[in-house]
DNA sequence: GTTGTTTTGTTAAAAATTTCACATTATCTC
DNA sequence: GAGATAATGTGAAATTTTTAACAAAACAAC
């Protein structure tokens, strides 16, 4: 279905916001949404809606609007969230630990398999019904487990010494809390990033600038 | 020192990246650096790094570079590390707790005050050293605390309930770890989300778009 | 000092993103 | 079923962002 001309990052980073306001829209049985009743809700322009939603084929009917229920399919389908992708993180700290317990991973088409731990005091425990193994059991852990994403909850530092070990184990997703820079070193992996304190500095920069 | 022409967000969102290397630049006793050379370790152009230090005003010196350290001082300025904004975090559940743990407010230029939650299992304890209180005790500590930021980490519902609340009792700024769409209901509040789903979700739309 | 090299600050061009505008197509009402 | 209304899809304009290019300024070496 996808027209496929190379979808700009800028579009990709929306989707999900889009699907967040879609999937709540079908919680509430509602049936169609226009572009501007969708864009009022959202706080964006009807335009802008149009021409992302084109970006992948044009899903709506002129004269009518979207079908929330296709639209939400739609949704899914593009954000690949009814593939299955196995899964493990890496750090069990406080980081790694909240990032288990809070995200719905099987919601978003990630089957959280195993988390890795060096601290012996985790090992062996349980997080959210997920065993904590030990880093020695990494490289046979992600072959027989079909592994195919690392959640990076280490430090900056912790991740160069194991990402070789990952990347030549067939890993070349990342989804990276760290400040390590993954692409540098490897141009072929995809990576999100997730810099909270990046984020926060933003904000103080914000409150700052007021402040002037 | 600023030229304060209306700095884009893009440029905004770049400037804690570059604190980052810059901090770590000085960590390593560097002296000097070109603007070449930092693109060069930040992957990207020399040109961009060139313009955005320049809607600041230009700190570096032609023929020369920009001396790091000063270059350090000038961003901790511009980004308001170095002034101190009373924040509290919403919310001991994972997130909460993993943001209290994990984040180095003070570095930040952020004084985390006090937690607040509604468990009352982990009301009374502590969290990285700061006392846990019942939400019975919110407003009077806002007022006798000075407070200016709240992080929330509590779920969208709970947002909806508690955020007249905070806002009517003088807190304008928000580090919003909810789906709770605060700017809209309060246009003049400074907001900095943090959505980890949706960037868990384009991942996924990242790592399927190789697949098709 | 003078010359050559380096590197910034800045202007201009290129590219990307967003918004506008409207023809086209569908729905809805009477 | 015809006319009025609604709303998409899309080409083009406007805006924003990024990159390129270079003149001016500082440094370094001799």
């Amino acid at each position: 279905m996808p027209k496929h001309d190379k979808i700009s990052m800028s579009v990709i980073r929306r989707l999900p916001r889009y699907y967040r306001f879609i999937s709540e829209l079908a919680e509430n049985d509602v049936q169609r949404i226009s572009s501007s009743k969708l864009a009022e809700l959202m706080n964006v322009t009807a335009s802008q809606i149009r021409q992302d939603f084109n970006c992948f084929g044009g899903f709506g009917q002129q004269g009518y609007g979207y079908s929330v229920e296709f639209l939400k399919q739609e949704m899914e389908t593009i954000l690949g969230l009814n593939k299955v992708n196995n899964t493990i993180i890496l750090g069990a700290g406080n980081l790694g630990k909240a990032v288990a317990l809070h995200i719905n991973f099987a919601e978003k088409g990630f089957k959280l398999k195993g988390i890795f731990e060096t601290n012996p005091d985790i090992i062996g425990t349980q997080i959210a019904d997920i065993n904590v193994y030990p880093e020695s059991s990494l490289i046979n852990f992600i072959k027989t487990n079909d592994i195919s994403i690392a959640v990076l909850c280490i430090p900056k530092n912790s991740v160069g010494e194991i990402i070789d070990k990952l990347y030549n184990n067939g890993i070349k997703n990342f989804w990276n809390f760290s400040h390590y820079d993954i692409s540098r070193k490897y141009s072929d992996t995809i990576v999100e990033n997730v810099h909270m304190s990046d984020s926060l500095m933003t904000l103080s920069y914000r409150i700052n600038e007021t402040r002037q």
